[in-house]
DNA sequence: CATGAATGAGGCTTCATTCAT
DNA sequence: CATGAATGAAGCCTCATTCAT
């Protein structure tokens, strides 16, 4: 039995269905372009409205504020990936410096060369003005994500692989390129007037470089 | 007999004449703070004016307009340093590799580690919603920094030190450091509540590191 | 039986709505009246607002900024009637002398008499503080209106009615007294605790007269 | 004995003493012009200090308020004549008819065409956003003026020269083209831009002979 | 549910007036 | 007397949020 197998007669109540049901997809997708684009304070929500193809007050029956919509785009953009990683990470096989490698690649992948990282930009710029936005990300994105890391180290560290650092120091020099990276893409020194600045793809590389020697085990004595 | 162990006989009669020179030193130096620490949007004169102790329409006395007052700050706290590093660039006997290092560590002293890096962060995260302070910014301080490293490089192309490659842009693998500690020194990830983070010191002569192994001319064919 | 002895049926649905179409109306109402009584500067924007019923927000959603809503006065009580007139003009079939008794009488009951002619008073007495809304006033309303005068007057000299005079100037004696009811009709001398002071319409026909008569064509040399 | 007989060593005393008492016409002289250039509300006090040579304070010295400062102004250039006109009629020897057109062209030339008939301008289009500034003027000004024109309308009557009119009323025939080229000299219609408008001589003699020929008394029965 | 008209608190800026020097 | 730095009330305008339709 086909899917879809009611004509297009019955269309129209079940476009409006799905339409329902796809506003707040579109509202977000609407809101993280325009946060990223403008910032939360200079983004108006008539704006995300307009783009997402509804009216200022439909907006609010799906987000009761401004700060909230703020808050279900971190969820999405940035604390929905958490899980994807998370299962990756235990089923990975290979070794440690793989696995952190993979991770970092992948995160530029998935996130750092999207809209997201811009979440993660904004995060670092505006969140101190906004202090329970600020207390949210910590607790949705920033905390998790420390987690996860940690336990990437901490499985080198259990195999041998790595020196016995102190892992949760050691996530900020994980975190610091990202971080970077996220700032770096959406910074107007990157714009398209600009000379082409930075490969992200190399810079990743090369911090890799420096951050799996930092953390291989010294065999000699010193 | 000490010079001044006393204020001056004519005090009484000079302390308002005393309060309009250190004003505008004043607002600087609260602006500088709050827009630090909120953001351009975000700050208020009125705030401004009363952490400066004055009321707000003493503001506009000294400074015509909000944006104006930002730009009284980028120019206090960034361009100002420029004339200083210029000069010091053209006096430097040592190498360039000395040079390069001297550049970017002594930033990290009188910028980096200051509240004027917050400045540089703001440019990177607000300035696209303000053409006229971009535009500002890119003339006042970006390009004369970005001609100073260059001026470096090419010193060190001139004397064999470094490999011919292009100054311009490789003025980028200089900034980014920077940039990117200007970003972090200043991003609530780097808080007095996280744990003690990353050593800007230590960071920075690893990137410088890397920098002057990638700027090294190679001798051999490979 | 009668057109709309009631109010249409559908009225509780389109209360909003046809407040909407009627708001523009009523706040342009409630500005000519209060830009006449106060002046421009003197004119709160709030007070209209409050005049036309509706709060200090919602003037804005209806007129971007204070000189737009002048603007808009200015071409709603004195651009829109140029049209009517400029028909006028070219429907008469009676002799010149009459059209142009015919253009100023009717000029003083539909302008003259009215509200608007404030708006003439106005532009005479503080368009030189805003430049911008006299190039504005210069264009919309005075040089048409300059123009159809001249076309009066060329009118009359082509039939040899009136002597082939300079129309341009000409045209200063035609609004000289339009200007002078004008301004006489808003000025406090005019008010009603002053004794019935001049009766415009004797005045305007005087001062026809006089025109007429300056107009006329010498036939004898002398 | 002449006057002035102290030599310029005393001058220094002399000269600030004197400036002490010029002080007040120097404020005034630059207050009538700005007011009569930009009105009232958009005259700042500060730039007429400046333009009197003297600080924003000094002015406050001399004027307790802006609107003091406004009525002072009033007093000087219209009230002031006021005394000397009154005298003129008084000594007059010639025709009644002669009287009032030496009075209306003898304002012409000492009032109208002078800044001073730019407040009376003011006055009828600023004034009754001041009730107290109205009040001031019909007291000081437009009264005395009226009963002055009262008196040589009764003058021509008395003398069998003029027809027994209402006095009150005929005297805004008088006013009425003074007024008027008051308004016009001081509207932006007269500026130097304008095409050469109107000859206020030339329009005041016309004004007169229609006048004059309203006032001769008519010794046909009908 | 969806709309969009309406609201009003809040921010920037001006300027008459005060007052310490 | 003179100064001019300082004040703060008041005006224009924006925009998140509400609510009648």
């Amino acid at each position: 039995m086909p899917i879809q197998t009611h004509p297009p007669t019955a269309e129209p109540q079940a476009k409006r269905a799905r339409r329902k049901e796809a506003r707040p997809g579109e509202l977000l997708a609407a809101a993280l372009d325009l946060f990223v684009e403008k910032g939360f304070a200079a983004t108006r929500v008539e704006e995300v409205a307009q783009r997402a193809g509804v009216s200022k007050g439909t907006l609010f029956l799906y987000f009761p504020s401004k700060e909230e919509l703020f808050k279900a785009v971190v969820r999405q953009s940035l604390s929905a990936r958490f899980f994807e990683w998370s299962a990756e990470v235990d089923d990975f096989t290979g070794s440690s410096a793989d696995l952190l490698r993979h991770g970092m690649l992948s995160w530029w992948e998935r996130v750092g060369d999207t809209q997201a990282s811009g979440m993660t930009k904004l995060m670092l710029t505006e969140a101190h003005n906004f202090p329970e936005m600020a207390a949210f990300y910590q607790t949705e994105v920033a905390l998790p994500y420390q987690g996860l890391i940690q336990r990437i180290l901490q499985r080198g560290i259990d195999s041998g692989e790595f020196a016995p650092i102190n892992t949760e120091l050691a996530t900020y020099s994980v975190t610091a390129p990202l971080i970077f990276l996220a700032m770096w893409k959406h910074s107007p020194v990157n714009h398209p007037c600009a000379p082409a600045a930075l490969d992200p793809q190399a810079y990743l590389a090369s911090q890799l470089h420096i951050l799996l020697n930092g953390l291989r085990p010294r065999t000699s004595p010193l």
